[in-house]
This record gives C-alpha cells, sequence and structure tokens, in this order.
DNA sequence: TCTGGGGTCCTAGGACCC
DNA sequence: TCTGGGGTCCTAGGACCC
C-alpha cells in the first residue's frame, strides 16, 4: 500500500491586474480590469493627478483579461467583451495588457516555488502544479512556505490547493480565493467535492455543462451517482468513463515537467470586418505580417514546422481552417506565407472576415533536424576547418 | 458594435500501404 | 460481383484551457 501523493495547485491571484496594482498602488480597492487594445497607460498629470482610461471611453473588439475582485463584485470578467462591460460598469479604471511585465513575474514566482518544489508542472503564465511527495514537511506548513515564497519574490498572492491528485488541487485552489490555502484528501470527497458545481472540473466546459444540465446534472455529486454505461452512452466511452471517475475523484495523471511545443500560432481579429476582394490589399499586408511573425516565433524556439494552416473567422463568428503538409519542415517567411497562400485559395471568400490567423504544427526542434541530417562523425555547428 | 489570442487534445473520414 | 484488416498520415472541426 502506498500513501496518497501530495500534488499542489498554485494559481496567482487575478494576475494580471495584480501586477498592474504593483505598479499602480494607488487603485487598490478600485474596480480595475486589464484588456482591450490600444488602451492609454494611466497618465501622471502635472498636478499630481492621474488620469486613467475608464470602460466607457473604450471603442472596439477588445475583451477583458483580468479582472479585479471589486470589478468582479459589479459583474466584470475575463472573456466579456469591453463595451458589454462598459455598461455594467463605465468608470470602472480600464489598463492596457503589457505581457512583459507578466512573464516577468511568472517566471519570479514558478522559480519561488521551484526552490521549495523542484518537481512543477507548467500550466501556463499564472498556474503551475507542484508534487509534494517527497518534499520534507508537514503538507500546510509547507504549502504556505511556498506562498510565502512567491509573496517574498513578487509581492503577490496565489491560493493553494494540496490533494492526492492534480483535478482535485485544480479544484481546491479555486476554494478559498484569494490568498487560499485548501487541503483535502479523498474522504473529503462526498462533504467538499460532491456539493459543487460539475462545471468546477477541470475538462467540464460549457458544452458539456450545458449537456449534463439538460441531462439533470448539476454537481459533481449527481455526476458520480451517473449510471458508468449511461454516460458512456451520452458523451461516448472516452469521455463518458473520464466524467465518472473525476466525479468520484480518480486522476493518476503525473506531474508532467517537461513539454515540447506542438504549434506555433499568430492571429489576429480586425478592428473592423474587411472583405477579401474590396480590401484586398490591407488582408494581404496582414496575412503576410503573420507569416513573418510566426516566423519569428519559430526562430526564436528553434523549431520547424512542416504543417502550415490557416484561420478564417467569417463576420457571422463562423471558423473555418485550412492546413498543408509540407515535405520539409520549415521556419522561412516566405515559405509560411507561400503555403497558407494556397491554404486561402480553398476558402470561400463571399462573406466578410473578422479574423485571419497562421499557424505552423507538426514541429520539430531545429537541433534534431541539424544532427539527422549530419554526416557520420560531423560535429554540428560551425566546421572544424575552414 | 456582443464575443481576444495562444495553445492542447480528441474525433472522424479518406488516402494509402502492407 | 461487393465491401478483410490493420496502421499511419493528412485534413477539418470542435471542446476545452489559460
Amino acid at each position: 500500500m502506498t500513501l496518497p501523493r501530495r500534488i499542489a495547485h498554485l494559481d496567482m491571484d487575478a494576475f494580471y491586474a495584480s501586477v498592474e496594482l504593483l505598479r499602480y498602488p494607488q487603485l487598490r480597492g478600485q474596480p480595475v480590469v486589464i484588456g482591450g487594445r490600444s488602451v492609454d497607460a494611466p497618465k501622471h498629470l502635472p498636478d499630481g493627478s492621474w488620469r486613467y482610461a475608464r470602460l466607457r471611453d473604450y471603442v472596439g473588439r477588445g475583451v477583458i483579461t483580468t479582472a479585479t475582485y471589486e470589478a468582479r463584485a459589479l459583474g466584470l470578467g475575463s472573456a466579456m467583451g469591453i463595451m458589454k462591460g462598459a455598461k455594467l460598469a463605465p468608470d470602472a479604471v480600464l489598463l492596457p495588457v503589457d505581457f512583459d511585465a507578466y512573464r516577468h513575474y511568472s517566471r519570479l514566482f514558478k522559480a519561488a516555488a521551484a526552490s521549495i518544489a523542484p518537481l512543477m508542472e507548467d500550466r501556463g503564465i499564472d498556474e503551475i502544479y507542484l508534487d509534494l511527495t517527497d518534499v520534507p514537511g508537514e503538507t500546510r506548513e509547507l504549502a504556505q512556505r511556498i506562498k510565502d515564497a512567491v509573496r517574498a519574490a513578487t509581492g503577490l498572492s496565489c491560493s493553494i490547493g494540496v490533494t492526492p491528485n492534480k483535478l482535485l488541487a485544480k479544484i481546491c485552489s479555486d476554494l478559498d480565493k484569494p490568498d487560499g490555502l485548501t487541503l483535502l484528501g479523498r474522504e473529503d470527497i462526498p462533504t467538499r467535492i460532491w456539493p459543487l458545481p460539475a462545471r468546477k472540473i477541470n475538462g467540464i466546459g460549457p458544452k458539456a455543462d450545458e449537456k449534463l444540465a439538460a441531462l439533470g446534472i448539476k454537481t459533481i455529486g449527481e455526476l458520480a451517482a451517473a449510471d458508468p454505461l449511461w454516460l458512456q452512452e451520452q458523451f461516448g466511452r472516452s469521455y463518458g468513463s473520464w466524467l465518472h471517475e473525476a466525479a468520484h475523484g480518480i486522476d493518476e495523471r503525473p506531474i508532467v515537467t517537461h513539454s515540447e511545443p506542438k504549434s506555433v500560432s499568430r492571429e489576429t481579429t480586425f478592428e473592423h470586418d474587411l472583405h477579401a476582394r474590396q480590401d484586398r490589399s490591407q488582408l494581404s499586408e496582414i496575412f503576410t505580417r503573420l507569416c513573418v511573425r510566426v516566423a519569428e516565433d519559430l526562430m526564436r524556439k528553434e523549431v520547424l514546422g512542416k504543417t502550415i494552416g490557416i484561420k478564417l473567422r467569417y463576420d457571422d463568428f463562423s471558423t473555418i481552417t485550412r492546413d498543408i503538409t509540407l515535405p520539409e519542415a520549415t521556419a522561412d517567411a516566405a515559405t509560411i506565407r507561400r503555403a497558407a497562400g494556397e491554404c486561402l485559395k480553398r476558402v470561400p471568400l463571399q462573406r466578410r472576415l473578422r479574423l485571419l490567423g497562421v499557424r505552423v504544427g507538426h514541429l520539430e526542434s531545429r537541433a534534431d533536424i541539424e544532427s539527422a541530417s549530419m554526416q557520420p562523425g560531423e560535429q554540428g555547428g560551425l566546421p572544424l576547418f575552414e
């Protein structure tokens, strides 16, 4: 009999907004949202006061990426259109997105956590899993030490859940936000997990949740009580059996400490819908720019890809993709542009477009390709003899 | 004038090969 | 005179996540 694992999920609290509040501490306690495009940064006026962009000033298609807890209390939340948010809270402060700053703080908090629990899985800019199983120390003290280390390194708070697996840890880190610390064992599942909405399970999204609701299942407990074979009939074998296991808190996935990128993409939503014929030159320029940016990303990541794809979103929000696989992997902007252009020929262009995207997949690392194409004995890099 | 941008994984059909 | 049976690759779409 092996001891249960101790898996932590650490989630930074209102991450982008909290980083901005480090810069503009005078905004603490106010409803603030981050998002939009071409939003003015706060201006320090000669009289010493500050001028901020407000939601009501915004014009365009931007969405809120993060809202402070004060803004959430007014109904604002991430992924909400800013124009819609402005109707709820016209006076809320709107700050522009600064990814470089968030990446900086992301590195800081991850390094702080990893200094205590080196078995870490990256889950994006503001989340990680940690395997605490073999880290010495009592669980609550350990989790508190990690929280303290994150705060010391960044000035930011986070919420942590520690449980026997990733699925439960992810649910638990959300139970006591912000600045939460939640421990939970298998024996707590009926009392603390089953009353929660099914949607709290990572992997049950809007569609599955809606279907479950239509089937009379709203909570994780109701899902746990459902007949697993019936779930498989409703949702398919794979997803159905996963739903059953998830509802019972079963999840054996390991912490994955390293992963290779699978695809790189760039896309843009236009300020106004564009038409393939009337706005041809503008579209062509945007298209080329996207290819160049993807190529730059590939170079920076030192990878090449052989599947080139495009993505179009029409004015009715319907989305289509086309892709083509080349005989050789590439990171060359012109090659990508040509292949993407071929894809574009296979797409209907009657409707107006609101989004255009370019993607490169089936990535291989440049080092692998170079060593594979080298002759035996060759060293790679600079030639040994000129 | 609702609805961003960057990802992963899964499914499913058809081509093609042995 | 129907239509085996894998296996893999390619393509398209969709759900989901941060």
